[in-house]
DNA sequence: ATGCTTGCAAACGCTTTGCATTTGA
DNA sequence: TCAAATGCAAAGCGTTTGCAAGCAT
C-alpha cells in the first residue's frame, strides 16, 4: 500500500522499544492491541484524536474496543511516547513525544489545519516572564488561532 | 457584607450598559436572571467556571437553573463582556473582557492559582512567527504551567 | 496459575437542547 | 400580545470505570 517510510519505521521501532521498556519495568503486558494502537498513532502523523485512531485501528482489527484506545493512549503518555493536547474545540489530541523538540501551534479556524512552529526567543522570554513572577515552568502551551494562507485569500 | 469596591461598581455599571446595548440591538430581553448572573460573574474575580457561578447565583436566588447560567455566559461572550478559556483540566472558565488588556496565564499545578501576565515582546514575536508562515492571527493562547513561588518552597 | 487487559456497557461530568410555561417589551 | 427566556429533565458527547472473560507471563 504505502511505500515504507524509513523514518517512520525507525520511529515505530524506537517507540516499541521504549514501550517495551516501560512495560517491563512495571510488569505490565505487551498486547496485540497496544502494538496496533501504537502503530496507528505513529501512522497518523500528528494531532490524532482518540476517535480518529479508533477508526484506523478498527479498520485493521474490528474487535478492538473504544476504551482500549483511551487506555492505551494514557499509557503512551505515561510512558513518554505521546503528548496530550487540547485545542479550543476541547477534545484530547495526541502527538508523538519522541524525537520531537518542543514546538507551538498555529491553528486555522477555517480549515482546521494545524501547523507547528518553534521560536527559541519566545521560549526564553516565557521563562523570564515566569521567573520574574516566582514561577518555575514545567511546560507551556502556546497556540495562535487565525487564518492560514489559503483561507485568507478572498 | 463586602465594602463596596468602586472599581467593581464601575465595571458592573459598564457591563450592564454594554449588555443593555447588545440586547436592544437584537431585540433580546433584559431579565432578572441575566443581571444576577452578570453580577455574580463580575463579583467572582476571574476564571469562574459555570458551576462556581451557578453556586453563587443559587445562593442569591435558588430558582435559577443551571442551563440559564450556561446560556447567559454564552450571551456575555457574544456581547463581548466575557471571554471563554479552557485550561488543561478542560472545563470552560470565563474572565471579564472589558477593561482588560490581553494577557496570558501562569497556572500553578500544585495549588491551582492562576496568575496573569503580559509581555508585549512575546506578543510581537508571535505575530511575526505567524506572519512568516502566512497566518493572520485572530487570538492566541499562552499558558505556562508549573509551580508558583509558594509551592516551590520545600 | 496469576493477575493484567480486554470488550462491553453503563456511568460519568460538562454542556446543550426540547419543551411546556413564564415573562419582558 | 407574543416571541424570547426560563426551568426542568433528557439527551449529547467525550471520557472513564466496573465487571466478567481472555490472555500474557
Amino acid at each position: 500500500m504505502t511505500a515504507p517510510d524509513p523514518r517512520r519505521e525507525r520511529h515505530l521501532a524506537e517507540a516499541r522499544r521504549r514501550l517495551g521498556e516501560y512495560l517491563k519495568e512495571r510488569r505490565l503486558r505487551a498486547t496485540r492491541q497496544r502494538d496496533l494502537i501504537l502503530a496507528a498513532f505513529l501512522d497518523h502523523g500528528s494531532h490524532a484524536s482518540v476517535d480518529e485512531l479508533y477508526q484506523v485501528v478498527r479498520s485493521r482489527d474490528p474487535s478492538v474496543g473504544h476504551a482500549t484506545v483511551y487506555r492505551s493512549m494514557s499509557l503512551f503518555v505515561a510512558a513518554g511516547i505521546a503528548g496530550e493536547r487540547r485545542f479550543h474545540e476541547g477534545v484530547s489530541r495526541y502527538e508523538p513525544a519522541l524525537h520531537v523538540d518542543h514546538h507551538d501551534h498555529l491553528v486555522c479556524e477555517a480549515c482546521g489545519v494545524i501547523e507547528e512552529f518553534e521560536d527559541p526567543t519566545i521560549e526564553r522570554l516565557q521563562e523570564e516572564a515566569a521567573a520574574t513572577r516566582g514561577f518555575r515552568v514545567h511546560y507551556h502551551r502556546l497556540e495562535l488561532y487565525g487564518l492560514c494562507r489559503n483561507c485568507r485569500e478572498p
